[in-house]
DNA sequence: TAAATTATTTAGATTTGTCTAAAAATAATT
DNA sequence: AATTATTTTTAGACAAATCTAAATAATTTA
């Protein structure tokens, strides 16, 4: 099963947009792969014909297993190089999502389980999320999006929603980074800004869309 | 100067050939390149028109300046890429060749020199080749072909003419490794074979090929 | 439920990199 | 120098991945 890059960023495209959703339709696919959807219906065709999806012409698409499988290995690679960036070359957390996204496509097995073993079988990337293992596991911590979060919970945030480099830039002004502990002090109705109140630190608000875009888990 | 896989593969060819050589053919592109001259023919059209080479119809290629440049940084990426494979991965000398292959291709100027760094800034590469540095600077120490050293001299083997599996599983059968010192003992003129002494070691006997495609350095 | 809107697919074109077969240029032999 | 052989280029075709424009299906609205 040889796929090549533009299959395999499809995979992938498709194996994140259907954690959310169900099945992922035709537009959001185009969109999140910054393509027209007559490319993607093509695509989908082709990928179908490989046996990797489910798809029904309208009725939007979604992995079968064996492309669940392709997909779980190129997140472990992009996840385990982009731990590699930070922990050993010195990348910025907010710096690898474009690097690793280039090197997510090399294709030796070899090379991702011995990269694994030299970073010491990490469960989770610098952006908080986890590794698969050699047989496709990851960890799967209870996480929240902060905006579903209650008032007084304590919890810690560990992973975020994309890697836009905007909002890593807001993530950095904020002094908000993966394990910090923070409170919800109060909800605004509206326009759904969050007021937070971060451990040792004056209380701040930060806008809806920047509470969708944190994950946390309870601590 | 964005440069394709493909792009990036002739540059380095055209590189390695035009050592030997001074014009590289068509055919000879060919060949190395496991290809059809007519496709080289087309490539070259497309790599001229971009300002890389120096190209004559029916008289052969070169690189321009831009192209020596680039092709030294993709030498760059292999070498420091085979370097790290074998010194942190623990990968063998005589497998990191083909997944180098892909990794030269990843463009970030800024993990190579990181990469370089993170590696002690390596002068040579497993296979004994020099690593250019970020200025496109090597050192080049006097090598000599193996099958053109007189009797007697003492040698270093310090690289090897191609990365065939091959070559590298005789080497290894052989005993032959980079650094090995060794002396000419006698030259047959019948196949051209050459009996060679390894320190302590009985002498054994190589054939011609064998001795073309190793280089030494006087020690 | 009929009309309007939106989503999706098809048709046809383009670029990149490759191929085979045929033509043209160069080099080697008589 | 003429013929033969080799090398190289051209011509035309193809698969992959993309696009625009047009057609069709599905959904929403009135
Ligand atoms: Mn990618
Ligand atoms: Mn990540
Ligand atoms: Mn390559
Ligand atoms: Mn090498």
């Amino acid at each position: 099963m040889n796929l090549t890059i533009a299959e395999e960023n499809y995979i992938k495209a498709i194996f994140h947009l259907q954690q959310a959703e169900g099945n992922v339709s035709t537009n959001q696919l185009a969109a999140s792969m910054h393509t027209k959807p007559a490319s993607v219906t093509d695509m989908l065709k082709k990928l179908t014909n490989k046996s990797l999806l489910e798809y029904e012409p309208y009725q939007g698409v979604r992995l079968g297993k064996e492309g669940k499988k392709q997909a779980l290995s190129i997140v472990r690679k992009h996840r385990l190089w982009e731990f590699f960036l930070v922990d050993k070359l010195q990348f910025g957390w907010d710096e690898v999502h474009e690097v690793a996204e280039e090197l997510e496509h090399i294709s030796s097995k070899k090379l991702v389980d011995k990269l694994d073993a030299f970073l010491g079988f990490p469960k989770f990337d610098p952006h908080g999320d986890p590794i698969p293992d050699m047989n496709g596991n990851m960890v799967s911590i209870r996480q929240f999006n902060l905006i579903d979060v209650k008032q007084k919970t304590l919890v810690e945030v560990c992973s975020v929603g994309s890697q836009s480099a905007e909002l890593l830039e807001l993530l950095r002004h904020k002094n908000i980074v993966i394990g910090t502990q923070l409170q919800i002090v109060r909800k605004f109705d509206f326009d759904h800004s969050v007021e937070i109140n971060i451990e040792n630190k004056p209380t701040i608000t930060i806008s809806q869309q920047l509470a969708q875009a944190l994950f946390v888990k309870l601590v």
